[in-house]
DNA sequence: GAATCAATTCAACACGTGATGATTCTGCAT
DNA sequence: ATGCAGAATCATCACGTGTTGAATTGATTC
């Protein structure tokens, strides 16, 4: 009884601040960071707009909070960069389809795609969480002195998938089975990660 | 003296309509649908707001006239289908490069990708008007059967390009030189157009 | 049972937005 | 000179936004 920390009601009891960090990673995924207001969020979380504030402060840190990868790199990244490098084009198209099967993880990815379109700032944000967390240590794993443009120009191809399929929703690529997209695109991750740039 | 239309000042005399419309046309591309304020048009025209509602009605209708495709698909379109097949990748990455390096060319590439990206009424106008005029016509020069898919794995390619490199700012694209990334990115277009999309 | 503290709600502010109708200004035709 | 249509502005509305501070509720500890 000497080192309770504090009296009073327990912290966290009720979970109500996970519903609302839930609420806000499904709205901003859909809606992008202007068309989401935090009393859009309340609702889906099914309370008062101040709580979303008291909890989470302004709106730029509440999205700070809410838009995470949508995968740990480091659990990624070492698969990746494992297996065969001739393979590595097809294991990371794969990788990406597959979490665009998922609702969470497609939401997730769309959500950091909208938010980097539609505010500067949050572009700014993700573009260095993205480069840092991914991009450079995939760079590195693959060591070629042009990595960092060859991380680059993959990424490039992903944010557009995503983009022409789920945020645009271009019919022949929304009702394409991953399977096909994944025979499509992993010859040219493998290009632009281990072929020749130049012609 | 008849057939004289109507009386009164000469419509459009005064060429505010048309500075209204080129203000708009920046601010979306900067900022995007949501982000972009009729006040904020209305300052850089120099006029007073009310003017521009009075001009276009509301705020969607005036996106609709500003969002316009940064080339003429009926001028681009002959000449990448009329060369030489082997070749289209390379022309078609070559003329979306020399269009991301004239201003109002990127100004006009990025203004639609930011607008699709934040609004759902833009983005299905705007996959509408791409498909019609764009995609399908070259899926149709294509002419193979999945020439829908091909075309649009390919846009998906352009628009990750264009996101990465001047939405988001992925530094090692927008330090590399048009020509670097011509060579990148024609033979992935290759790829899609004329390749064969199953391993 | 009383005190305490966090969780939650209530109520309201200050602000910027898109939109509208009345009003003034200006150049051309009569 | 006069009338008038269109260009341009003024003043204002109704609304939704993010944010804030006070008030309420309920569980926990003394």
């Amino acid at each position: 009884m000497t080192t309770r920390p504090r009296a009073g009601r327990r912290p966290g009891g009720s979970g109500t601040r996970e519903a609302i960090l839930d609420a806000a990673r499904r709205r901003f995924a859909e809606l992008g960071y202007d068309r989401t207001t935090l009393r859009g969020i309340a609702a889906d979380a099914g309370v008062d707009v101040a709580l979303v504030s008291h909890y989470f402060g302004p709106k730029q840190r509440l999205f700070a909070q809410a838009a995470s990868l949508p995968f740990d790199p480091a659990l990624v990244l070492p698969g990746l960069l494992d297996g065969p490098r001739e393979d590595i084009g097809r294991r990371l198209a794969r990788h990406v389809l597959e979490t665009l099967d998922s609702p969470t993880g497609r939401r997730r990815m769309t959500g950091l795609i909208r938010a980097a379109a539609s505010e500067r700032q949050a572009a700014d944000e993700i573009r260095e969480r993205v480069s840092r967390e991914l991009l450079v240590p995939l760079a590195e794993g693959l060591g070629a002195p042009d990595a960092p443009l060859r991380a680059s120009l993959a990424g490039s191809q992903i944010v557009g998938l995503v983009m022409a399929r789920h945020v645009v929703g271009l019919e022949p690529l929304t009702e394409s089975a991953s399977g096909v997209l994944v025979d499509a695109v992993a010859p040219v991750l493998q290009h632009y990660l281990t072929g020749t740039l130049a012609p």
